[in-house]
RNA sequence: GCCCGGGUGGUGAAAUUGGUAUACACGAGAGACUUAAAAUCUCUUGGGGGAAACUCCGUGCGGGUUCAAGUCCCGCCCCGGGCACCA
């Protein structure tokens, strides 16, 4: 008999299911039930698939076989989310263009893609980089400003020296640029911000309809960070015209702890707050003020954050009134206060807050104890308690205190939130250019639909320089001057990318529409997404990017639903023997070409999905992937066992394994269980080698069980078998279940919970019979010399648990 | 510091959700085939005691609930991830 070959059979069903069009999905096709199957589409980087697109591509190709197989219409589609700074940093270096080494790229991906028999759809092409995609995104963002979802602010960015960049915050991950490591530095540069802190409600709201894993969820209501507290406003006045009713100012506070208002013996200002531009006539100190500003404004997030201790200036000649007591209180400016968060100002109260605690000790500052509890003059008490020394509010307690207080001051009951709005603004080349141009009085205005796709010229020189590369092309110029007329002057920046991620799902929907970025139709029918699947590293920014962009378009109608992605799993991350991500730099990658060609696509694939459940991480461990191969193997060797009449012996064994099998592999993919439905096909072919002969019939169902994840080995079977049609064809076997309950069980009797006899009986044995033949057998006998019988427990079909004392 | 996960053999991991702990696989050891090796096949493989039958211990640690705990409750320890001066 011819050995398993995979390299003869995997080469030769990729062609024919190519040639077929097999993984085309009919989109209008009503007739059955939709799933809609969905992979983060990955960037096609130079270096080609990894690990990582593997395992999830085995992932969502499994799935995909096993849905089209049980009767759905499954839509499985794949693009490429292709703008992106390596490209060009990769133009930088060698001077090819970004647009040829990306179609050089995807080219790769699509030809690894194939080689690892993956049922993808690509019809249409959604490469995130072409005009007739960003065409959309363009048009997107035009539907976004004239709703006032985009705008455009002078403010305080997070720069990315080495990327030449501003980026957004959720792209900062410890004080460091999420793509490059370097430390990101604060700078004033003009950017276009979506309004996604409109929806900062929404999108904690709404992850109660979804079905995501616990963690990624958490991760996302604390990013939005809401928290409720009350606004407060404190009088300002100044020293110089201490008289009546000669109020400068307010400064509104925003608090979590109106309850402790009373204890509050001064203000802290950020150096931003514009209050001390306003009174600087009155500020008496007002150089050396200056001087801590302008400090503060030099040094990065991390190092406020970092610097030893609190630092602050006391504003000379103003104070404020607190309004519960009407004491006059200091006015300090700090930047352990952010300008960015609430209102940029706070009530320092240091007895029951640990930041104000340890700046009041440092500058000297009263601190006064209203809630009861511990040493505030050792810590700060941060907890709940009964109010003391606060007038007429004494006595009260937690929540009846806050509202009690904080009408009495006439203060509102407000969120506030974490979330930032979202800055798109990227001084980069290989990027979706931001339709927006300048009239000769600097005022933006959309370019219009008519003038989409708004092209990124190709005349640019792509050497970072902090200024965004689209300025100096001439021909972006001229053309703005052309259709705008003289004066007129283009955009320069281009959007952050993850901006072109945000909608892509809704392209694969109708991606060869040229009316629209997709038809109603097809967004009503395929929406929202059953089941995504992508690496965790996404929860804060690709996922709340894309629900951001469902509620914003929800809202200007673009769309009629309100979360994309109703099913999410991640999948674990590849990692080399030793548990080490694998990277380039430390030279532990392993290829996925390197596995095809040694082991198959079929066992390569069937390996990680095989060896640990699929949120958890894959430990890349070649002496593993054997036991696959093998198992493969075996499948292929079975033929020889394979009988053309009816054996008793196998029809009984095997042929209930096989119904168990076949109940315990669809339940287990069903519940992504991959890992345990592999290892009952291993038991069941096992079963099958050392009864020595299989039937036809089996043998046929076990292929069709091992078809998802071992499709190429799978048709090869099926079709030297005799079979004519692809297996992905076949309907998914059905098990009876009858055959999947044994009649005869093994019942455990136990004494004292200590098993001491296992007895082979009938499934439905009584609790009389059990007991007749367990007080009967000599194991169990001897541990009831001498012994009272407490109470007998009996567990039907389990076991029979004997209490003695 | 706060919020999530997670600690089970030499290793990756199972365990019907409270009911036989370690399925499946790797590795290791022994044997068979072979002139030999590879491949393949068979057996053994949590620890201790015992010729054996058998028995005691055992799911990070310490308590608890229960006839019965890897699983539930309380208190710790360690590892991974996220957030972090957010008032």
């Amino acid at each position: 008999m011819e050995k398993y070959n995979h390299k003869k059979i995997e080469k030769k069903w990729q062609k024919r299911w190519q040639n077929s069009n097999l993984f085309k999905t009919d989109k209008k096709d009503n007739s059955k039930e939709k799933f809609y199957l969905l992979d983060m589409f990955p960037y096609p980087s130079g270096r080609g698939l990894h690990m990582g697109h593997t395992e999830q591509a085995a992932v969502t190709d499994t799935l995909y076989r096993f849905y089209r197989m049980n009767g759905k219409n499954v839509l499985h589609p794949q693009g490429f989310d292709s703008f992106g700074l390596p490209a060009e940093n990769f133009a930088i270096k060698t001077g090819i263009h970004p647009s040829e080494s990306t179609k050089t790229a995807i080219k790769t991906f699509k030809k690894q893609m194939d080689s690892l028999g993956l049922a993808y759809d690509f019809t249409g092409d959604v490469i995130t980089s072409e005009p007739n995609y960003y065409k959309w995104t363009q048009f997107i963002f035009g539907k976004f400003f004239e709703n006032k979802l985009v705008y455009k602010k002078n403010s305080k960015t997070n720069w990315c020296n080495s990327c030449s960049t501003v980026i957004a915050n959720e792209q900062v991950k410890e004080g460091k640029c999420e793509r490059c490591g370097t430390e990101i530095e604060q700078k004033y540069v003009p950017s276009w911000m979506f309004k996604i802190t409109d929806f900062a409600d929404d999108l904690i709201n709404d992850l109660d309809k979804v079905d995501w894993p616990e963690s990624t969820i958490k991760n996302q209501r604390n990013w939005i960070g809401k928290s409720q507290g009350a606004e407060i406003k404190f009088k300002v006045k100044s020293l110089k015209l201490k008289v009546e009713n000669e109020n400068l100012k307010f400064i509104k506070v925003f608090t979590t702890r109106p309850d402790t208002l009373f204890g509050s013996t001064f203000i802290v200002l950020a150096p931003e707050h514009e209050l001390i531009v306003e009174c600087q006539p009155q500020i008496t100190n007002y150089d050396e003020v200056k001087k801590y500003i302008e400090n503060a404004k030099k040094k990065t997030d991390m190092q406020r954050v970092e610097g030893k201790g609190k630092t602050g200036t006391k504003l000379e000649g103003i104070f404020a009134i607190n309004p519960a007591n009407n004491k006059e209180i200091p006015i300090f400016i700090s930047d352990y206060v952010l300008s960015g968060y609430g209102s940029g100002a706070i009530m320092a109260v240091p007895a029951h807050d640990e930041r104000d605690f340890e700046f009041a000790k440092k500058y000297n500052l009263e601190i006064i104890e209203v809630i009861s509890g511990g040493d505030v003059l050792q810590e700060a008490y941060i907890g709940d308690g009964i109010l003391i020394n606060s007038g007429e509010f004494n006595g009260l307690l937690g929540k009846e205190a806050i509202k009690k207080i904080t009408e009495f001051v006439k203060g509102k009951m407000v969120s506030n939130y974490r979330l930032r709005d979202w800055s798109i603004s990227r001084q980069r080349y290989w990027g979706c250019p931001i339709p927006i141009v300048y009239s000769p009085d600097g005022q933006p205005k959309f370019v219009g639909e008519e003038n989409l796709p708004w092209l990124l010229p190709t005349d640019v020189d792509f050497i970072p320089t902090g200024e965004a590369p689209l300025i100096k092309s001439k021909e972006l110029k001229q053309r703005v001057e052309r259709i705008f007329g003289k004066g007129w002057t283009p955009e320069a920046d281009t959007m952050d990318t993850f901006v072109d991620s945000s909608w892509y799902f809704l392209r694969y929907l109708d991606p060869e529409n040229d009316q629209k970025f997709a038809s109603a139709e097809a967004i009503k029918h395929w929406m929202p997404v059953d089941l995504y699947i992508g690496g965790a590293e996404h929860t804060c920014m690709h996922l709340l990017y894309a629900r951001f962009f469902v509620k914003a378009m929800k809202k200007i109608g673009l769309i009629d639903f309100d979360e994309p992605f109703i099913k999410l799993r991640h999948q674990g991350i590849v990692r080399d023997k030793v548990g080490k991500k694998m990277s380039k730099s430390k030279g532990n990658v392993v290829s996925p070409d390197e596995m095809i060609e040694r082991f198959g696509a079929d066992a390569t694939r069937a390996y990680m999905l095989f060896v640990s459940p699929l949120e958890d991480d894959i430990i890349w461990n070649e002496e593993n992937i054997i036991g696959v191969y093998r198992f493969l193997e075996k499948v292929w060797n079975l033929k020889s066992l394979i009988i053309n009449y009816e054996s008793q012996i196998t029809n009984n064994k095997i042929e209930k394994l096989v119904h168990k099998t076949i109940k315990k592999v669809s339940e287990d993919i069903k519940e992504l269980k991959f890992n345990t439905a592999i290892s009952a096909l291993m038991i069941l072919v096992n079963e099958m080698e050392k009864q020595k002969e299989v039937t036809v019939v089996n043998y046929q169902l076990l292929i069709t069980l091992l078809s998802p994840f071992a499709p190429h080995l799978a048709e090869e079977l099926w079709a030297q078998l005799g079979n004519e049609e692809f297996i992905l064809m076949q309907n998914w076997p059905k098990y009876d279940l009858e055959l999947t309950k044994d009649k005869i069980i093994n019942l455990v009797i136990q004494v004292n919970g200590k098993l001491r006899d296992v007895i082979e009986v009938a499934f439905d044995i009584s609790e009389e019979d059990v007991k007749k033949i367990a007080l009967k057998s000599e194991k169990i006998k001897k541990w009831l010399i001498g012994k009272e019988v407490v109470k007998i427990i009996f567990v039907k079909g389990k076991l029979l648990n004997i209490v003695i004392k």
